[in-house]
DNA sequence: CCCCTCGGACGTTCAATGGG
DNA sequence: CCATTGAACGTCCGAGGGGT
């Protein structure tokens, strides 16, 4: 997951240096703790959190486990809230439905392993740290007491985004395929803007541009107060989007059912949003009856 | 300059395999 | 039975090119 990456302008919210117009933070993805207990979401520290004295590494990349209809043919960043920040923001949160998996082959029939070459039992998933002092890739414990050993995690307390634990939010459940879509609300408390997180900095989880105080800081409503659907009347508490959303009848079908453009995201002028990102209908992936031919272009792809 | 496309790197999952 | 392996499958980064 994810991580922000600050932009000169205010509306960047992506990590990645990728177009503006996919630049749909994740950071949902990112704050649920979910998958392997240990979020591993990529790019948590902004240059500021991570000390120079070390080379700037990136965490891993986390991904969501699925990525929805939409992102997935865009192959963007996907979260795991539905309807998504993507589509969110797209208008489109209507069409946000996670993407069907294909089944995994059996029956298939493998060579002999290679040998370990005698060292550690590390598993290939737990693989022994060979570094002595690995990445505070957290910065933190789930204790929320800095990791023993190593150097000092540059934000010891902080969750990913640099939130502080203590109102990060409840660690998710970890749910199996399969399950109904899980859905955490997810409270974002912004944190201070840090004066090393300045605009351009690449992967940091950071630096994005906050809005003023009393737009993002989110009501707190205590984990399970929240009635279900709640995430479709009101978006994702998240500093970068503060938008309240309408039920889903703010969103109008398309004309014929599909595919036709997707409305242009509210400029970046009035919202602090990331809009720079328009998606014009014609180029859209959805009328991917052409190029990577939607779905079919991805499957085809094979990615 | 902005935005889209898409190749491919990277992460995740899980069946097959091997050892105790 | 459980740990390990490794390939299938999935996500999405980011370079490059087209459009405005």
């Amino acid at each position: 997951m994810a991580s922000v990456r600050a932009h000169s302008d205010d509306d960047r919210i992506d990590q990645s240096p990728e177009s503006a117009s996919d630049s749909v933070q994740s950071q949902l993805t990112m704050h649920s703790a979910s998958y392997t207990g240990l979020p591993t979401h990529m790019y948590p520290f902004s240059s500021g959190f991570v000390p120079t004295s070390q080379p700037q590494m990136r965490s891993k990349r986390r991904q969501v486990k699925n990525a929805c209809t939409n992102c997935q043919k865009a192959c963007k960043k996907c979260d795991d809230a539905r309807p998504c920040l993507r589509c969110v923001k797209y208008g489109i949160g209507e069409e946000c439905v996670d993407s069907q998996r294909k089944e995994r082959k059996k029956g298939i029939k493998r060579g002999p392993y290679k040998k370990r070459d005698g060292k550690s039992r590390a598993t290939s998933t737990t693989e022994a740290q060979p570094d002595p002092a690995p990445p505070p890739a957290m910065g933190m414990s789930l204790s929320g007491v800095p990791p023993a050993g190593g150097t000092p995690p540059a934000a010891s307390f902080m969750g990913p985004m640099g939130y502080p634990l203590p109102i990060y939010g409840p660690i998710p459940t970890v749910h199996k395929p399969g399950d109904a879509s899980p859905y955490h609300p997810t409270y974002y408390v912004p944190m201070q803007p840090t004066p090393s997180s300045h605009p351009g900095q690449e992967h940091d989880g950071q630096g994005y541009s906050l809005p003023p105080p009393h737009q993002y800081y989110p009501p707190y409503i205590p984990y399970g107060t929240m009635p279900y659907p709640t995430p479709y009347l009101v978006s994702h508490h998240r500093p970068d989007m503060p938008v309240v959303m309408q039920p889903h009848a703010q969103y109008p079908g398309y004309p014929n059912g599909h595919h036709a453009p997707y409305p242009k995201p509210p400029s970046a002028g009035n919202s602090g949003v990331d809009v720079t990102a328009s998606v014009n209908g014609s180029t859209r992936r959805e009328d991917h009856a052409d190029g990577r031919e939607a779905i079919a272009g991805i499957e085809g792809r094979n990615m």
